[in-house]
DNA sequence: TAATATAGTGCCTAAACGACACTATATGAG
DNA sequence: CTCATATAGTGTCGTTTAGGCACTATATTA
């Protein structure tokens, strides 16, 4: 038998599959807090529990895993996350009361302006404080994925400036700073922060200022690939 | 409905999944070379094909998918690795010609006379130079896995001793550093690499040396958790 | 005009890597 | 036995970059 007549006669269904999810950890910030969109379960199981984004793969539709985790956040959310990066896969027997399951995990971030009107509008579906969601009891190992995606969050936070994608376009450095050290759970030093920001030369001064109460800060967009650029040295753990 | 009920009528098979795979990029050292285990496919599809050994989770056998990886790569090599961790999961409708599919990818390290006895009795089993495997046409997207895993590992290098597990339990500084090296790609200052592993306190002196020509060298073993540590630094990159 | 608030800088210290010369301890040849 | 050679391991200084904190800059508001 060659390699064509086998296709012909390969029958996909007619073999044991473990149940494929993909789930998406959303943060943003907003009001001086770290948040997570959850969404309030409409189906069996675990219905009528709060849980994580996600969904199963539309093969008609999606192309990759990263287009399915897109199309549900677009649902929820109305707009497409600037950040999206694959967090983890989680499986097991007894992870989903259906049976042996999978999830392929991603950690978002989005700024709350982007996708606010478009939640208010949508039942079931809401920004939650993470230090609220941390002790919410979670549908299926949720709870444990946005353990999980904290810390990873924590750790770019030392390394990189992605957390910069849940502010808006245009932020100013102390906005960052302090969606940083929303992030790590402790204060930073203002000048090892800046610094190191300046020296890699990662923003964009956009000649604007912002002003809140005292002088004005300067507002800054990103460089394109600076979600990338990673730091040799992390800030203090 | 209640759950119960929906779970009693709840039927896996009728929905479409993706075909679900569990592959694994398993590194060693041997002969001053970075090697990978690679298999030759003995069916459809890709048959006659080097590629990543893997396989399909076996849902009554396996409780995680690390169970999958771990029973794969035993099977290959008659032991298990001292080291495994999810790398990245794959997906998307034109990565296997049998539709859309997804594979959860791991990264393993064993040290290379751990296996070496069982390999040499199995036929369609092979350590390949990574330079080598590099230059490789592998089967379905398994080019793309080794160079992402290579580039992961490279990373590893720089800011932990993670590649001491390619290595024996007892193994010398100069070996690590070699080893180190090799998957860098590049030369590292003796004293920079000596002096951040004696800071952290992360190997355990056996008390023993092993002579190579010159001064014998410290036979050093990993404490428990020195796998786990990460330097705030990296080294030059 | 002065008090207050927030943004941003100067400058010294500390930690850790880079570079490289130096010492230490084996083996092996004459 | 001694010395050349090879490999292991250390001393030390310069460089880089974070920590700390006081200081300056520029707005608003009483």
């Amino acid at each position: 038998m060659n390699e064509e007549e086998y296709l012909q006669g390969y029958d996909k269904g007619a073999f044991e599959a473990p149940l494929l999810t993909v789930d998406a950890v959303l943060f943003t910030y907003h009001q001086d807090e770290l948040k997570v969109l959850l969404v309030e379960r409409s189906n069996h199981p675990e219905k009528g529990r709060w849980a994580l984004p996600g969904g199963f793969v539309a093969e008609d539709v999606d192309k990759t895993l990263e287009d399915t985790v897109v199309r549900k956040l677009k649902e929820k959310t109305g707009v497409e996350p600037p950040y999206v990066e694959q967090l983890y896969t989680f499986g097991g027997d007894d992870r989903d009361k259906r049976g042996w399951s999978v999830t392929v995990c991603y950690t978002a971030l989005i700024a709350h302006q982007d996708c606010q009107t478009h939640i208010d509008t949508v039942s079931g579906v809401a920004w939650v404080k993470v230090a609220r969601a941390e002790k919410m009891d979670l549908a299926f190992d949720h709870s444990k994925i946005l353990r999980y995606a904290q810390e990873r969050l924590r750790q770019k936070a030392l390394y990189s400036i992605v957390p910069a994608y849940a502010l808006p376009k245009k932020f100013t450095l102390p906005e960052l700073q302090r969606v940083h050290e929303a992030i790590i759970g402790k204060p930073l030093q203002k000048k090892s922060f800046r610094r190191r920001i300046e020296q890699a030369d990662l923003l964009i001064d956009t000649g604007e200022k912002r002003s809140e109460g005292g002088r004005p800060a300067t507002l800054y967009r990103m460089r394109a690939k600076s979600g990338d650029y990673t730091f040799v040295r992390n800030l203090e753990q």
